[in-house]
DNA sequence: CTTGATAATCTCAACGTTGAGATAAAACAG
DNA sequence: CTGTTTTATCTCAACGTTGAGATTATCAAG
C-alpha cells in the first residue's frame, strides 16, 4: 500500500538523507495538501455538471443552513467563505444574474451600508437538490474507511483545524 | 472541543433536521476541505515571505528530489504538480526570468519535441534553504498531535488519497 | 453639530490558472 | 518515402481571486 506521498517521501530520502528524520510531518501535511487538491478538482467537477461554480455552492449552502429568513450581509459572506472582498462582490454580481440570490438593502432605521444577500425561491430550489446530491457523492467517496476510522481521522482533522485557530464560521 | 466544521454540522441538523443522518462524511471531507484551505493560505504566506510562489516551489522541489541532473521534461513537471500545460509554461518562464531556472533543449539526436528544465545553481541554493524552513515549519503546524496519533492520521490519508487513484508521482 | 476614526461594500488592475487551439517533431502505417 | 496520427510544448483569451484604494455610512469624542 502506498500513494503519491510516500514516492514523493521515497525520492526525498534517496537524494537528501540527511534530512530523513526530518520529513515526518509530510505523511500528514503532504497528504493534506495533496487531499485539498483532490477533494477542489473532485467538488468543482461535481458542481460544473450542475451549472454552478465551486464559490457558488459555497454562498448559496451559508445562505440556506443560516435558517430563516436565508439572508446574510456580504460581510458575513466573505468570513464564512475564507475569501476577500472582491470575490465575493463578483459572485453576488454573478448569482444575480442567474436568479440564485437578491441584494436586499434596508430602506428604514437599518444599517445602510450593509447590503444582505438573500436566497430566491429559485436558489432555495438548486440548493436543496445540490446538497442531496452531494451528499450521497460525499458517502461514496468514504466507502473505503469504515465508521470506526473514518470517526478518529475526523477527531484528529478537528484538532488541527482548531489549532490553526479554525474555530468558528462567524 | 469544537471547530468550524461542528459549528456548520450543527446549522445543519437546526435546518435540516432531516439530513442529519447523512452528515457523517462532511466530519472527515469538510474538514479535508477547510485544513486545504487553511494550508493553502499557511504556505503561500511562508513562500512569499521568501520571494516565492506556491506554484514555483512546486517545479523547485520536484526537480530536486527527482535527483542527478535535477532536470525533467516539462511534461513530467505538468503531471507531478497536477496543473495544465498553460501553467506550466507560465511558472518555467517566470522561473527562468528568476535564474531558478533554465530551458535546455538538446541538440543532437534527442527528441527535439521536449524541453528538459534544469535546476540552476542560484535554484539549488534557494530550494534547500526553503527545504529547511519549510520541514521546521511543519513539524511545528503538528506539534497538537503526538506521534501515534500523526502515524495514524497519516495512514488514514493514505487509503483516502489511494482509493482517489493518487497513487504515483510520475 | 463637527471632526475624525471605523466599518461595509464596491471598483479595478494585476496575477495565475484553465482549456482550447496552434505549432512542430516524432512515430506509425501503407 | 508519403500521409496520418500521436506527442510535447507553447500561445492566448476568458475566468476567478487578490489586494489596494475609493465610496458611502455609522459611531465616538469634543
Amino acid at each position: 500500500m502506498s500513494d503519491a506521498v510516500d514516492a514523493i517521501i521515497g525520492q526525498w530520502i534517496a537524494e537528501r538523507p540527511d534530512l530523513e528524520e526530518d520529513l515526518w510531518p509530510v505523511h500528514v501535511l503532504g497528504r493534506l495538501q495533496r487531499l485539498g487538491r483532490v477533494l477542489d478538482k473532485e467538488f468543482r467537477t461535481f458542481a460544473a455538471q450542475r451549472g454552478l461554480e465551486l464559490g457558488e455552492i459555497d454562498v448559496l449552502t451559508t445562505l440556506q443552513r443560516s435558517g430563516p429568513p436565508y439572508a446574510l450581509p456580504a460581510g458575513a459572506l466573505l468570513k464564512a467563505a475564507m475569501v476577500t472582498s472582491g470575490a465575493i462582490t463578483n459572485r453576488i454580481d454573478r448569482m444575480e444574474a442567474k436568479g440564485l440570490v437578491e441584494r436586499v438593502r434596508e430602506e428604514s432605521g437599518g444599517d445602510r451600508r450593509t447590503v444582505r444577500i438573500r436566497l430566491t425561491d429559485h436558489g432555495h430550489e438548486v440548493t436543496r437538490e445540490y446538497m442531496a446530491a452531494h451528499l450521497a457523492n460525499e458517502a461514496r467517496m468514504l466507502r473505503v474507511l469504515d465508521r470506526e476510522e473514518s470517526d478518529r481521522l475526523g477527531g484528529s482533522l478537528r484538532k488541527l483545524l482548531e489549532s490553526f485557530g479554525d474555530t468558528s464560521i462567524g
